[in-house]
DNA sequence: TTTTCTAAGTGAACAATGTTAACATAAGAA
DNA sequence: TTCTTATGTTAACATTGTTCACTTAGAAAA
């Protein structure tokens, strides 16, 4: 766009951000060095005196989109004025909206083709996931409370997981109508899950009306 | 590899023979027209006589995956001989286990890459995902039974689909540990999802212990 | 102030990609 | 035997990521 002075100043910031930008609209396999050389108004080459290649850009934008879904998805994990309950269904809600908010971005995260990169920084940022380790925990609270089923809570928190990753994954890559029975559809999905997760005669807590009305005790 | 006469006589099955065995191997992103060339002993272009780009391939492939997809995956489902009960556990084991066999293939299929061929493959073969159809028919049954709760069968069916969907994909793009418990997580995974979908109340048979361990009636 | 050094940009060139166009060949129909 | 046509080839193109020799500007050193 603007041929800018020769020196920049902030091009490597420059260059995130419009690759970020970029990808909010279109998938990541568009983006290509003459979009950002483009868009900065610079060469095709200038990029390699921020970054070694392209795909280190990418595992730059990997780590900010990690940042970005860590903020926006796990606020109710940590918030412990929530009912227990409640932080699954809210933080699924938040998980799945992600997803469809930003699904360029959370293929770039979770799908396979940068998913050396993804394994480089996860295994920096944190021993596991960050989401991941929050949500095995709450899973481990909500069997000290009783309510949850008393299993392994890791095989538990990747069932969780697993179910959200595919309703996501089956939204955002446009499976069949998916998008127009979302809201019934997330409701029977978290229903069927809970329903299998809870632990029998216990007594739920929830402010969430849908929560309340299935998961009364068994007597 | 072997270089042929003028006249190959068979080019274009073999082209699709190879991309298969190539995708079989490794992604479809490695797959160029310079190793489909090699391996007939032709030329780069050669493949332009016998499919107008490359993407046309590509939809011989996508449909030649479903076809594979559907005989793999839908046996049990159409088998009268099998417990209802028994009909998603065992169809449940073949979807993951073709996703882990096929991981390219199955990536190829329900990926957001080629959603656009996919959908006119669908589109043509059946009003729906031919597969997803019969396992909404099985969930119908299902409630006409009394083994599943009675609720919107497509919802239900999604429901299922999508934790399969997401589990599989978890496992072939190397999330974590999954490999190595993947067994244990996939009991668990089908416990959750059936708890929360059978009927209470109801005695269910089933020829697989599992299921018979924790689907007793609640009485 | 002038010189020098270096970070940060440029443009040309490379190989690999998908694709097209003009040409060549073989095989069957006329 | 000749013509036609399906099926192959080769050369060229634009686009991709990438490298390399170069230029430039701005700060540090003299």
């Amino acid at each position: 766009m603007i041929k800018h002075d020769y020196h920049h100043g902030n091009l490597k910031e420059e260059f995130i951000r419009i690759a970020m930008e970029f990808i909010a609209k279109e998938d990541v396999e568009k983006l290509t060095l003459k979009v950002l050389s483009d868009a900065t108004g610079t060469s095709r080459s200038a990029i390699y005196k921020h970054f070694t290649n392209k795909d280190a850009l990418i595992e730059t934008i990997i780590e900010r989109g990690f940042d970005k879904f860590d903020v926006e998805t796990t606020p109710y994990l940590k918030d412990e004025s929530k009912a227990l309950i409640d932080k699954f269904y809210l933080t699924g809600e938040l998980y799945v909206a992600f997803a469809r908010k930003n699904p360029n971005l959370y293929r770039l995260l979770f799908g396979k083709k940068y998913a050396h990169i993804r394994e480089e920084i996860l295994s920096i940022k944190d021993e596991d996931c960050s989401g991941f380790s929050a949500l095995q925990k709450t899973v481990e609270n909500g069997q000290k409370q009783g309510v949850l089923k008393k299993e392994d809570s890791y095989r538990q928190a990747i069932v969780i997981w697993a179910t959200m990753h595919g309703i996501s994954s089956l939204v955002i890559d446009g499976f069949m109508d998916v998008e127009e029975v979302y809201e019934e559809m997330y409701d029977t999905l978290f229903e069927t899950l809970l329903t299998g997760m809870v632990a029998n005669k216990v007594k739920i807590i929830s402010t969430i009306p849908l929560l309340n009305k299935f998961l009364q005790p068994t007597n």
